[in-house]
DNA sequence: CCCGCGATTTGCT
DNA sequence: GCAAATCGCGGGC
């Protein structure tokens, strides 16, 4: 019953950092849900950072402001949930006022409330509950009705959590835009977690003989 | 294990 | 009407 860890809710000022130092900040810090079923949370182990009306593949750029991107003009430290097909996507407001970035996260690590989330996801298999951005707002319950709040109180929070000890990243997941940021190396992971949503992809294979 | 495809909500052209 | 910051399934190797 007593939970031996403190892992205290992150202040504010945690998110007033630049957006690709908050990526790797996030790293290891615990995310957490609370809803009338129970509370779920997990560890952050990989992120993503959408660099605002410069970045091509942000929903921001060329500050393109409407209702869905409104909370990125926000304070950072709010909550940008977005639905893309039939999955929830959440992110961390990030850049301060009236410069929207923001952070994906992208997967984490299964923490506590494990009994709610194989229920609520269905399977067995612990590594495939939050592998994914969309996976891990099923496995501990965000929704649209987040959008708009705070990390910084409940029902959903980031807290502290434990140090990574190494970090890797490269370029991110999912983006087939001609910009020149798309190789950049925005995407961060905690190195040997075996929770990311895809593992590390050898990009210097011999092309095959044509 | 790796690849390809369809599902389905949201907002913009 | 179309594309998208994805997922799960089925088939091939």
């Amino acid at each position: 019953m007593t939970n031996k860890t403190n892992h205290s809710i992150l202040p504010v000022d945690f998110y007033e950092q630049p957006t690709l130092e908050l990526a790797k900040s996030l790293l290891g810090c615990l995310l957490v849900k609370k809803t009338a079923d129970g509370t779920a949370s997990g560890f952050i182990v990989e992120t993503e950072a959408y660099m605002g009306p410069l970045d091509r593949a942000a929903h921001s750029f060329g500050n393109r402001r409407t209702k869905r991107t409104e909370v990125m003009y926000g304070m950072s430290g709010l909550i940008y949930t977005y639905v893309m097909h039939t999955h929830t996507l959440v992110n961390v407001v990030s850049g301060g006022i009236d410069n929207p970035e923001a952070v994906l996260i992208r997967a984490v690590e299964p923490y506590s409330g494990l009994e709610l989330m194989q229920e609520r996801r269905g399977i067995a298999d612990i590594r495939k509950w939050t592998d994914g951005p969309g996976k891990l707002t099923k496995a501990l319950g965000i929704t649209m009705e987040d959008y708009g709040q705070s990390f910084t109180a409940p029902p959903l929070y980031l807290a502290a959590g434990k140090q990574p000890e190494h970090i890797s990243s490269g370029p991110r997941i999912g983006i087939d835009n001609t910009g020149e940021a798309k190789d950049y190396p925005w995407r961060f992971w905690v190195t040997g977690s075996p929770y990311i949503s895809r593992t590390i992809k050898k990009r210097m294979m011999p092309s095959p003989s044509k």
